[in-house]
RNA sequence: GUGGGUGUAGCUCAGUUGGUUAGAGCGCCAGGUUGUGGUCCUGGAGGUCGCGGGUUCAAAUCCCGCCACUCACCCCA
């Protein structure tokens, strides 16, 4: 259409603006982002998480070991490159990474455990598509140093508080556990000599997770695969007693919370470190997109990172575009871009000097204050006042200026009143205050 | 990697069996008001009709190729 320029395929601008992209997406305006990570931040600090920050630039081979070589990420949808022979990946998730900075800065010897969170940028070479970006936004939340269920109920239980503190209901919780990763080879085990009779029966796709990655075959969505599936052995009859005790503990502290769940023996999270309990939250009704959150414990993951001591963790990752697409669906309200409390116009070169001193000072005080910078008629910085949707629109010409008095209208109702200028401040923030109390 | 859909103004879209100068609404700018917004009236700016080729006296419209975007499968947040 034009010749200019146009973001890369799979991103997106957030403009002050609320609009739909080609495919007819909302994208939320950037004020409602703030509002939400700003709602998602205050949860996370009330249940005492505090914030990390790691870089977007991760080393590839921290990827390819923390989130496991097996997997669709690593295998082909990372964002890698090499420079000056180091190799580079753009982060496609951000435990690994934090479980990184956590052993590197030895955040264990803060003392007790460290309840971490984080929110920002993720990258993915997928194909794009409704709620699937290449680049993207997760929030997330680990917990670590604690081997407890009731740290994988809190990570739930966070999770849940956000969601509710956003206005999301209706969200289906389901949960599963995997066992040790001892007992869960021992089943890839079984499953294995159990399908290979059945290999050509298979898909493609499932042949060669026959050897690769046995357990995502349980996921098939093709019909004739799931009824081969159904006497497969079950992973729930390998998971040992300790296994079984945690998950029972975990259950029962959700029940205590009130918090619902489905049990699926089905879920297997894709990313290689999980181990014992994972869970995922899903908003029914999104499409293809559901699933809002994912997570669970990976108690060896610090070991796979490198770490001569085990650090048990758990954790959760959710998707902020698809919380939008939640809230969107939901229909709950969410906050407009923020008003200017007073516009003021100015008429004259005199005049446009004293508005540029009195909007700083007024700016200084703490208001709100927008201004033209066009040189425009007064009519059209009235128009400006109105579109900006100001409550109070200030008016300064040769009059005022001799009067050292301004004109200040009220916009809704149209009256206007002269107000000195050493009172101007002060009357000004008087009466946003008053219609800001709502 | 595999399928489907869509490309006309800033946005949403119309454009007849091919027909000469490509339109509407909204938005934007200006005027009606030599110092006053929202409503109303008038005017204006803004388009390589995604790109390239072909058919034709004539193509936004028909044909071919390409590109972009998008939805879905797979998988994930």
């Amino acid at each position: 259409m034009s010749t200019t320029f146009q973001n890369i395929r799979g991103t997106f601008d957030i403009l002050p603006d609320a609009y739909t992209d080609d495919g007819g997406t909302r994208i939320a305006s950037s004020a409602e982002w703030r509002h939400v990570e700003a709602t998602v931040r205050d949860v996370l600090c009330r249940y005492n998480f505090e914030e990390i920050r790691t870089p977007a630039l991760e080393p590839t081979e921290l990827v390819a070991r923390g989130v496991g070589e097996s997997t669709d990420i690593v295998q082909k949808e990372m964002f890698a490159f090499e420079r000056s022979g180091t190799q580079y990946v753009l982060r496609p998730e951000i435990t690994a990474p934090v479980v990184r900075s956590f052993l590197q800065h030895h955040l264990d010897q803060r003392g007790g455990v460290q309840k971490l969170f984080y929110l920002g940028p993720c990258f993915r070479a997928e194909k794009p598509q409704k709620g699937r970006y290449r680049q993207f936004h997760q929030f997330g939340i680990e917990i670590m140093g604690a081997d407890k269920p009731r740290a994988d109920a809190e990570t739930i239980a966070v999770l849940m508080a956000v969601c509710d503190a956003l206005g999301l209901t209706d969200l289906k919780l389901r949960l599963n556990t995997l066992g040790t990763p001892e007992r869960r080879a021992e089943y890839v085990e079984a499953l294995q000599d159990y399908l290979a009779p059945h290999a050509d029966e298979l898909s493609e796709t499932s042949q060669r997770r026959l050897e690769r990655n046995p357990l995502r075959i349980l996921d098939t969505k093709v019909e004739h695969e799931q009824e081969i599936l159904r006497d497969a052995p079950k992973l729930m009859d390998f998971v040992g007693e300790e296994s079984l005790a945690h998950y029972d503990e975990v259950k029962e502290h959700l029940d205590g919370l009130r918090i619902e769940y489905e049990e699926d023996p089905q879920l297997v999270r894709g990313l290689d470190y999980y181990t014992e309990t994972t869970f995922e939250l899903e908003s029914p009704g999104l499409g293809a997109q559901s699933a809002l959150a994912g997570g669970g414990r990976y108690d060896r993951l610090a070991e796979v990172l490198g770490s001569d001591e085990p650090f048990p963790a758990v954790g959760f990752a959710a998707g902020m575009e698809r919380l939008f697409l939640a809230l969107d669906a939901a229909d709950v309200d969410r906050p407009g871009t923020p008003t200017p409390d007073v516009f003021i116009a100015a008429l004259g070169e005199e005049a446009e000097r004293w508005v540029f001193r009195t909007t700083q000072s007024l700016r200084d005080a703490g208001l709100h204050v927008a201004h033209d910078l066009m040189g425009r008629s007064l009519k059209a910085q009235m128009k400006e006042a109105n579109r900006q949707n100001a409550p109070y629109a200030m008016i300064i010409g040769s009059n005022e200026l001799e009067a050292e008095a301004a004109t200040v209208k009220e916009m809704e109702s149209g009256e206007q009143q002269e107000v000195d200028f050493d009172e101007l401040a002060e009357y000004l923030a008087r009466r946003v205050d008053g219609t800001e109390a709502g």
